[in-house]
Parts: C-alpha cells; structure tokens; sequence
DNA sequence: GTCTATAAACTGATAGAC
DNA sequence: GTCTATCAGTTTATAGAC
C-alpha cells in the first residue's frame, strides 16, 4: 500500500520543500527536475502548467491539514490539548533552512498568483478558522479557555498570532521563536486550575 | 524646500507601491520604468542593481519609520495612545489593491534576498521590536498597559499579532480585518479605567 | 512516461550615442 | 541623466522521438 512513491508524489514533495522555503515565483521547473534527477519536460507531463503544480499542490496540502484537525476534535477531549497538537503540528513544518507552513508562504504572493492557487489558498485558511472557532468554543463551554468577545474572534486573533509568529521566526532564524511566540499566546487563554496557581 | 521630487525618489516611491503589493522578485525594472514613463537603463543608472534599490528602499523605509516612532516616544506621554499611533500608521500603508507593509511583505521572500537587503530588514524588525519593548515597559510603569510575563516578550508577541494581521487582512482581502484584529490586541492590554467598565 | 530539442517571452544588466 | 540597442541567462511551455 505504501509502495516506492510515485514521480507525481517525488515532484509535490520536493516542490512543496522549496516553495515553504523560496514562495511560488522563485520556485522553477528546473529546480525541481534537476532535484529530482529527471528532466524539465517530465514535470510538465504531470503537471502542464505551474498553475496546475501549485493548485495541486496546496489541495494536498490543506486537505491533509483538513484530515488532521478533523482527526484532533474527533479524538481529543479538550479543547486545551486540541490547540496545543494543533500548534505541535506546526512545529513540524517550520525548520532551520526557512521553511515555514506552505500556505503563510503563499498567501504572502497572493497579488501574483493565478487564481486557482489563489482560492485553494482562501479555503485553507477559512478551514483554519473554523476549526479554531470550533475549538474556542468548546474550550469555552468546558471552562478551559477563558478569552474577551466571541469564539470566533478570538480564533481570528489567534490565528493572526500564529502566522504572525512564523514570520517573526524566520526573520529572527530561529523556530524556537515561534515555539516561545505560540506556547505564550496558548498560555494567555488557559484558565489556570488552582493547584497549578 | 519640497520642490519636484528627483527621478531616484520617484523611482523609489514606484518600486516601494509594487513591491508592497508584488514582493521583490515579481518587480521587474521594466514594470518600474513604464510606470514612470522612462526607460529600463535609466532606472539602472540610478540604482546599477536590484540589491541597490532594494538595499536603498528598506533603509529609507525604516529611516522614515524609526524617525516616526522616536517622535512618537517624545511627543505622546501615554504609551497606550502611543501604541494606538502606532497601528494608525500601518493602516496608512495598508490598501485594498493588496499593499502591506514593505518589510511585512519583504520578510516572506527572506530565503531569495540578496544580503544587504536582508540586512535592512532585520534592522527594521530589531528596531520595532525594542521601541515596542519600551512603550511597554512605559505602558506597565504608567499602570495603563497590562500584561502577563515580561514586556519585552509581550512586545514580541503584539509584533507577531501585527504581522500576521496584514497577511490575514489580504487573505480575507479586507483591510478593515487588519483594523479589527489590531483593536482587540490593544484592547486586550488595556487597564480599564474603573468609570469605562 | 521520459527524453532531446527548441521556442518565445522575460529578466537583470551593459555599452555607447546624445 | 536619458536614450537606443543589445546581450546573456532564465523561465514556462511545447513538439516529437524513444
């Protein structure tokens, strides 16, 4: 089932490594043939043009992201532990060579990008906020999360806050950074129980 | 004193309102010298390369900025109405065909900048930073602002907030999102005085 | 499905006349 | 200081052999 991938998935792999780091436009065919070992024309087979890489791409994308969180409300309780794997996860894509979340990278060229790419990239973050709506609302009802106004304006903050923070990480070069920027911004709206005070 | 503005600055002012909206690698010399009605090797003749418009784009961006926030500093007592200036004046370079702040922008494209282009970004950021941490410290003296932790770590984070409120502001395409997102984060440090609660 | 070869457009940059 | 002319390199993309 999990076989030797296939050149498809080696070309939004490699693609996705270099425009979390470099965005859309300075990302070339050739930069990925020549990573891969195949030739340019070979990409163009699988994807005839870069608006078809970067429409498929972000679909992978935030279509995985989509299956994770849907994962995370049906699996944990609390909506505390929720945000924090949530945050966990994005952990995982920011690294020391620049990457940040492909979708905070792209979103940066929105002005520049065809509009396939352009709409994949508005469904990833209004996912984004709905699910951290969700999220609030039942940290809300639980008494875990305590924060001024609705649910969802708090989400809108938060996440303003987490995208903020990958690109104060990478001008600082350091993904700690956004470690010690998000580990603050969840601790600010955890009620704290009294014999943790 | 203020006569006709050089060809180098008006130079400047074009490539700083496309590269608001574009980042740096889509601005090309030739978008610059047809706006302006002039020819490719005349913009080359007052900035021989990119990095040298670049270079000289974000140090004048900065200058201007730091220069608004030292008068900020001598000239408002409150650090609160302060902070509020401050965010008053990103909304200045906020517009509905997509600008943000240069070095908001600029940041996202850090991994393909030349050096010295770099350079003037991460004093930018530095310089924010420490006027932030002060206005706080003010702001906590003065009992106006509060905040859990340190003040240099609540300045770090309202910088994120900021930061990742313009791109959510052009993700949503809406520049009053930048303007509700950056009113709640100042509402949230507010000290409310006892007659406005 | 991968390759060679090539087109057509665009890019930053330079030489030299005026 | 601006212009014409041009270069060399890169980019996306296609045609057609294997």
């Amino acid at each position: 089932m999990t076989g030797h991938p296939t050149t498809r998935d080696r070309i939004l792999d490699e693609a996705q490594r270099l425009m979390q780091q470099r965005g859309y436009s300075s990302v070339a065919y050739r930069d990925i043939s020549t990573a891969l070992g195949i030739r340019n024309a070979s990409v163009h087979h699988h994807f005839p043009s870069k608006t078809d890489l970067g429409a498929a791409l972000v679909l992978r994308y935030r279509t995985e992201a989509q299956t994770l969180l849907d994962q995370l409300t049906a699996t944990v309780p609390s909506a505390l532990d929720r945000l924090h794997r949530y945050l966990t996860s994005y952990r995982t894509v920011i690294h020391d060579d620049g990457r940040i979340c492909l979708c905070t990278q792209l979103i940066a060229e929105d002005c520049v990008l065809p509009a396939p790419v352009t709409q994949e990239l508005a469904a990833f973050f209004t996912g984004s906020e709905q699910w951290l709506t969700r999220t609030f609302e039942d940290g809300q009802r639980q008494g875990e999360l305590q924060f001024p106004g609705s649910a969802a304006d708090a989400a809108q903050t938060f996440l303003a806050t987490v995208e903020g923070a990958m690109l104060m990480a990478r001008a600082a070069r350091s993904p700690q950074r956004f470690h010690d920027l998000t580990e603050r911004a969840l601790t600010a709206l955890h009620v704290p129980t009294p014999r943790s005070a």
